[in-house]
Formats: structure tokens, sequence, C-alpha cells
DNA sequence: AGCACGCCGACT
DNA sequence: GTCGGCGTGCTC
């Protein structure tokens, strides 16, 4: 290739760069740089790109180079906007190959990896520069600009190219901006905000003891001053240390102590106080209560800890099977202060529900400053504070959820996947379907980092890899301290049932058990993977149940808000007084959410505190955590909850767990369902007397006698291992084989199926009939009006799998193109769950 | 993915 | 005679 060096006509030497753009398209798209930028542009550096007729979209650079397209003229670059590179190298190389092992495209992955705020696109704003003076003399457009935006306070770069009827209004926008008149909300330049404090400092003289004692007689006839001097001396004791005045005291101190504002502000203007801001983490203020605790492990976690360490020799992936109560933490956190004290970065994943928890606190304790969150429920500012950090070396340690493994990381140490098995770590809906666990596996391989998957119950696929002695393997068998493994006892409701010895879904001895309970002081929990108070209401004089009109399935009623939703499209309407059908008014409500559950539990237990956490109450990250404050202090003695209680949720005096309803779980039609039963209730039950006491967990059921239970009663994960294994092998289901799921869409059922017989009858010509299972209508046929069909495709283990996949993927595209499959959307979602 | 360009039905 | 349906194909 050309060097630039080599280079003298202004034609040859013009620079091109090859950008990635976050488009499902499968290649670069190549644009010119204005001749001042060839300099500055670099890959990693994030550029803003007109594309097609009017859109305008954040592209990163992944190559610059000299040579113009042939095919075509290449359109210019609108703006830089870093001067670094913000995406590293191995990240778009990461980017290539998640598209390709989940067959999307790498634009894709572009695209979910960056958080929004470094996304600017066509909607990004321009206002006025409040410090404008005039001093630089506008042209007629620019004054035509200026005062438009003037008038409505701020214009987007739509309304701007509009106005001014140009094509890109960018130079225009640079110019006004370089002479100062307008500012581009922080939302352009990218929409990240940081996070201000304004803080009040003494003015310097007065870290003079002469000067401030001479403040304080002067001030001896204005109380409230005084006050204020006296409040912020209190905290910032600038005679005992003078450069902590420097820091100086949040403005809100002040206010929280009820101190007068204008009296400040008078400080404040004769010079006495000087109010400034800082830039603060959004993650940092609690870092005051950091302890770097030096804490001992047990003998168990001890020789986990040496074995992981020895394993790690030879395998570049560990799998840590202890069973709840362990303490895997502990062990997590010394191999992160290992890491971390090497130099090198960690990042520790979780799943989406298990991050809110005290996790989370617990490991900012630790870290303090060096931990940085990358969490949903965090505003995308703070993702993308995150993002610019590990890049500028700040967050040596990260803990996120899946999304977090297209992070910048350069100097990766050590990942930990907390919870290996949990199917959260699946990305389902929009592409790239990707599993963060096997990703982080490709991370680690690439950036030389070692990878701890941590489970009580790990998922088949991986224990499987560490009895292959593909991943090394450490078991840890003991709860930690003096816990012991809770005592767990079915409940047969069919037995119940014909014994009359049922009070609505509760059986009796579940009632006993939790008056029980209740009676010690003690705390409950009742889990129900079921929200809302019922999951469908019934006519009684025809038996019509009330469904939803865009989905196949059945409304669930909300008791509290008096309305029935669908929990597919969101869709919701008032209770209905009469049948739909009939005209009956004996509507009844069937079968329990946790709505139902409190509601009937508070009934049999008139005096207890009961609460409920699930979905519908804990949508905002404070309902969370007062909730959890609630439980913690001991104000709710019943916990009704959904798998949300089941993760990560550990507090000190739950001594009684009941599972509801086993039996939907065990009966789910699916091959995973038994490995799911069994990670489900082993974790539910492993919330039960986490400290001294014998916990007791209570199972309702109608089939006692299924032999999963035998593996949940001994807490005999081998024993559910080998049962399982030999089913998989046997029919040809993972980890022996890989899966790949084709769903097809459209609103009209009669096209889906036409369609997926098609292509079903051609997959299975071009790759075998035994590779290829289905077509078949999925539990749920309909979603938001959308038809759907779904076909497995099955890869035995030994077949090359890229070559598959390309050849699948081009297999699909000829048939897609086929008329059968008009207007059908094809999904394809690589080792589905 | 959007969005423009392009060929066939019910309307002022 | 036109407005508009959404079917294909392109986007540097």
């Amino acid at each position: 290739m050309n060097e630039s060096t080599a280079l003298s006509s202004s034609e040859e030497s013009t620079v091109f760069v090859d950008a990635l753009l976050p488009l499902p398209i499968p290649r670069y798209f190549t644009y010119r740089v204005p001749r001042a930028w060839s300099d500055v542009v670099q890959a990693g550096i994030r550029i803003v790109v007109p594309f097609g007729s009017s859109k305008v979209l954040t592209a990163v650079i992944v190559q610059v180079h000299h040579q113009p397209p042939k095919q075509y003229q290449a359109k210019y670059i609108l703006e830089i906007l870093d001067d670094s590179p913000l995406v590293t190298a191995s990240q778009i190389k990461l980017f290539h190959w998640v598209a390709a092992y989940y067959m999307c495209y790498p634009g894709e992955v572009f695209q979910i990896a960056l958080p929004a705020g470094l996304k600017i696109s066509s909607q990004s704003k321009v206002q006025i520069n409040p410090a404008y003076s005039l001093e630089m003399a506008l042209n007629e457009k620019e004054q035509l600009i200026f005062n438009s935006i003037q008038e409505k306070g701020s214009m987007s770069y739509d309304e701007i190219a509009q106005l001014a009827e140009l094509k890109s209004p960018y130079h225009l926008i640079k110019s006004l901006v370089s002479k100062q008149a307008v500012l581009i909300f922080d939302e352009l330049k990218d929409r990240y905000t940081p996070k201000v404090m304004r803080k009040i400092r003494l003015a310097a003289v007065y870290e003079e003891k002469e000067k401030l004692v001479e403040l304080i007689q002067q001030l001896e006839s204005k109380p409230k001053q005084l006050a204020i001097i006296l409040h912020y001396l209190q905290f910032i004791p600038v005679l005992r240390n003078a450069e902590i005045n420097q820091k100086g005291l949040e403005k809100s101190s002040f206010s929280q102590a009820d101190l007068s504002e204008s009296s400040l502000q008078t400080l404040i203007k004769n010079q006495v106080f000087e109010s400034f801001e800082v830039i603060v983490s959004r993650f940092g203020q609690d870092a005051e209560d950091f302890i770097p605790t030096a804490f001992e492990l047990n003998q168990a976690q001890n020789k986990a800890y040496q074995s992981i360490l020895n394993q790690f020799q030879e395998k570049d992936v560990v799998l840590l099977h202890g069973i709840t109560g362990s303490g895997k933490t502990e062990i997590y956190i010394k191999l992160i202060q290992e890491a971390l004290a090497n130099g090198s970065q960690v990042l520790y994943l979780l799943p989406e529900i298990a991050l809110t928890t005290q996790i989370v606190l617990r490991l900012k304790r630790i870290f303090g400053e060096q931990v940085g969150i990358y969490h949903s429920k965090f505003s995308d500012n703070e993702r993308v504070e995150v993002w610019k950090s590990i890049v500028e070396g700040k967050y040596p340690f990260v803990v996120g959820v899946r999304s977090s493994v297209f992070l910048p990381f350069s100097n990766l140490g050590l990942v930990i996947v907390d919870e290996e098995h949990e199917s959260s770590f699946k990305q389902v809906d929009p592409a790239p379907r990707y599993h963060a666990r096997d990703v982080a596996v490709v991370l680690a391989k690439q950036q030389g980092a070692k990878v701890l998957l941590g489970s009580a119950t790990p998922s088949i696929e991986s224990y499987y890899q560490a009895k292959e002695g593909k991943y090394g393997l450490v078991t840890i068998k003991e709860r930690f301290g003096t816990a012991q493994l809770p005592q767990i006892n079915l409940l047969d409701t069919k037995y119940a049932q014909k014994m009359k010895q049922m009070k609505g879904g509760f059986s009796v001895d579940l009632i006993t058990a939790l008056e029980e309970n209740f009676n010690r002081g003690k705390q409950s929990l009742l889990f129900q993977n079921r929200r809302g108070y019922s999951p469908y209401i019934q006519c009684q004089d025809c038996d019509w149940i009330a469904t939803c009109n865009q989905c196949d399935v059945s409304l669930t009623f909300h008791a509290r808000d008096q309305e029935l939703r669908c929990h597919y499209c969101g869709y919701r309407e008032g209770l209905l007084r009469r049948c739909a059908a009939c005209g009956s008014t004996q509507l009844k409500t069937m079968g329990y959410g946790t709505e139902k559950l409190e509601e009937e539990l508070q009934l049999h237990m008139p005096d207890a505190r009961i609460g409920r956490m699930d979905l519908d109450t804990t949508r905002s990250k404070t309902a969370f955590t007062s909730l959890l404050a609630e439980i913690t202090s001991g104000n709710i003695d019943v916990l009704v909850g959904t798998q949300m209680v089941a993760k990560g949720l550990d507090f000190e005096g739950l001594s009684m767990v009941a599972i509801f309803d086993a039996d939907k779980v065990i009966n789910f039609p699916d091959f995973r369902a038994h490995e799911r039963a069994f990670q489900l209730i082993s974790q539910v039950a492993g919330r039960a007397g986490r400290r001294e006491e014998l916990g007791q967990v209570y199972i309702q059921t109608n089939q006692p006698t299924h032999p999963i239970f035998d593996h949940i009663l001994q807490n005999n994960y081998e024993a559910m291992y080998a049962e399982e294994i030999v089913e998989r092998e046997g029919y040809h289901y993972p980890p022996f084989s890989r899966l790949i799921k084709l769903t097809l869409r459209n609103m009209e059922a009669s096209r889906v199926e036409t369609a997926a017989r098609h292509l079903g009858t051609a997959l299975k010509e071009k790759f075998g009939h035994g590779r290829v299972l289905g077509p078949e209508k999925p539990l749920i046929e309909r979603i938001r009006n959308q038809y759907a069909m779904e076909i497995l495709i099955k890869i035995e283990k030994g077949l090359a799998l890229a070559k598959f996949k390309e050849a699948l993927r081009e297999e699909i595209d000829i048939q897609s193109s086929h008329s059968a499959c008009k207007g059908v959307q094809i999904i394809m979602d690589v080792d589905c769950l």
C-alpha cells in the first residue's frame, strides 16, 4: 500500500477511511477525509458521516488509507468526535467474531456495544452560547441561523439544515462554534454530560489562622453568616489542615443543615467563600467507606482458591462449582485483588437481576474507586462514563451485565462469570443474539486473560466442558461457616386435594409451616414465578377465557390496577364486568400470581407483614432498594416473589422458603426443563438458612415422585448431571450438538406456514433430514399480531461450524428470495436456549 | 435497518 | 386522470 510520505499530488494524498456503521450491512463504508483532518484521523476514533439521502450517523474508523474507491464517489466525513481512539482494534476484532459466530453483522454488534451517548445522530442539538459577545461578525446565513436558535432556544441539526438550505449544516455550525456564537449540546459531541457538583471553599486568605479568627470576630454580629462559617469548619477544619480547604464542601451540605441560602450568597459576594464546580464520578460517592479488607478464606475456600490458581496454569477457563452459601464471592474477591495487584483489568459479569443487590455494594466497599458499574438500570450517561474511564485507564475493575463484554479493555487479566448458568447472559431480542459467557471466553482468550465460571448449579454445557477436561473444575461442597444445607420437604398437592387439605392454592401443611415460622419471629419466602394477580380469568358459565387480541395468550389480571394485561405485548384494558362471549357476570380469577398469593396469605396470616417483590413492585431503582431495606430491617415477615428473589438475595432472618408450584417448571416442554427446574429450585432453596439455623424448604407439587426431586432433595448436582447428560447424548442435544433456531414471522399465519414448510424442506434436502427439525409452531403462536414458526437446526459435534453457518446463511438467502417466503422475516438464533 | 424509486387499484 | 399501496434494492 502507498504511504503518504511517498505521495505528492493532491489527488493521491487524499485520505480515505473505512468506517464501521451501526447498521446490519455486511461491509465497511469508505469516506473521504477533509484535508484539515487528514492528520487527525486514525483507527478507533468516532466520526459523523452522511448516510443515504438524509441520515447522519456515528461510525468508527477501522482503517485509514489513500485508495479512492473506484466504483463510486466517497462522501466527506462531517465530523470528528474523538482525538484519540475510543474503540480498540481488539474490540473491532471481537465484533467480527461475534458477528460471524452468531450469524449477524459487525454493525449490529457495534450498535449494541456502544452506549447510546456515544452514538450521536441527526437529532443532535445546538444552542446559543451565553458568553457570545458579537466580537466576531457573522455572515448573513450564520446570522439567520443564530437568530432562529435564539428564538427557539435550541435547534436540531436537521432543522438547521432545512433552514439554511444546506445538505449538511456541519460546516456552518462549526463556523458558528468557532466564532463562539453557539454551543453544541453535549448531546452532539456526545450525548454525555458529566455530573457536576457545586462546592464551596474559603478564600485562600482565610487559610491563615489570624485572618480566620479575625473574620469570625467580625461576624459575631451576623449570626446566620457565622453559623455558615462554623458549619464549614466543622467539616473542613482549616486550622488543623489548611490543604483540605482546597477540596471544599458540597453546597448541598449547607441547605441540608438548614442554613440560610442568602447568607451564603452574601459570604460568596464578599469573597469570604468561593463557589466552584467539580466533575464527580457517578459512582464515587460512597467511596469513603472504602475498606481495604484483608479477610481470611476458610479452609475449604482456600483449598478451592489454590486449586483455581493451579488449574489456571494449564487451563484458560475454570469452572467453580460451589454449592449455595459456600462463599464463592470471597474467592472471587481474592482473585480480583490479585489480578488488580498485577496491574491487569478485571471483568466481573453478573446476570441482570443479581446486579442490583448487595453484591455490588460489597464490591464497591472493598474496591472503592477502582470499580466501575456497567448496568442498564443506571442511565446511559453512566455507561458512557464507564466506557471513557476504561479507555483512560481508570476503573481497572468493571462489574457489569452481559453487554460489558464489549467494553474497551486493553489489558484484561481475569474474567469472572458469576451464576454462569443464568439464561439472561444470552441476548434474545435484537441481534446480536450472543451469549455473554461464551463471548467472555473469546474476549479473555484475545486478551490473554483467565476465565472463572462460577455457579452452584452449573449449566450442563459448562459442566460437560469441565468433565471433558477442556475447562478446569473446582468443587466446594461445604457451606461457609456454620451454615447447613436446608432440609427439603415435598408437599403433595394432589393428595392434599383428595383429603380436602387445600385452602385455595395452599396446602394446610404449607400454611402451618409458614405460621410456625412466623410465630418464631423468623422470615419466610414464598416463591411463585408468575406476576400479577391471576394468569387468566374465566367465565364460569361458558368457560370463555379473556385473551389478548394481538397475541395468543390469556390476559393476566392485575388486582392493584384492576386491569387485564398482556405480558407479551404490554396491552392493557380495564377489568371486564361481563363475559365477552355469553354476557354472564360469573367471571372468576384463575391460577395464582404473586399478587393473589399476597392477598390470600394475608387472610391466612392476618398478623404477618407480607411484602411482594416482582417486576411490578421494583420497576424503579429506588423501589427495589427500599423494598430491600424493609426486608433486611425485619419489617417484612413473609416475602412473596418471582424469580427475582431467587437470585443473590441474601438476608439474615430468612429461615424458610416455600415454592408454591414446582410443576410448571418441571413440565415445561423443552429439553432443558429438568436442568432448569433443578437450577431454579436449588437456587430458591439456597436462600434458606444461610446462617446458623437449619433452613426449611417446602415444595408444593402434584408429582412428588418425579425423579428430579430425588436429586433436589439430596442436592445432588452430579446425579442430575449424570442422568441428564445421557439424555442429551441420546437425543443429540447440546452439548453433543449445536442448535440454531430459525424463527419465521409474518402477520399472516398462512404465509408463515407456507414459508416455513418451504424453507424446512429446502434445508432438509441440503443439510440432511436428521439435522433439521420442524417447522413447528412455537409455544405462543402469535405475538403482537405476528405469527411465528420455528425450525431447529442441529449441528453435531465435530462438524466445521463456521463453514456450516456460511452454507446455512447462503441457503437461507437463496430460499428467502423465493416467492413462498415473500415478506416473511427470518431470524437466526445461534446457540438458542 | 431505513428509505427512495417503481409499478398497479380506488378516488377528487 | 391522480394518490398511494408496499415490493426490491441501495446505502460509501
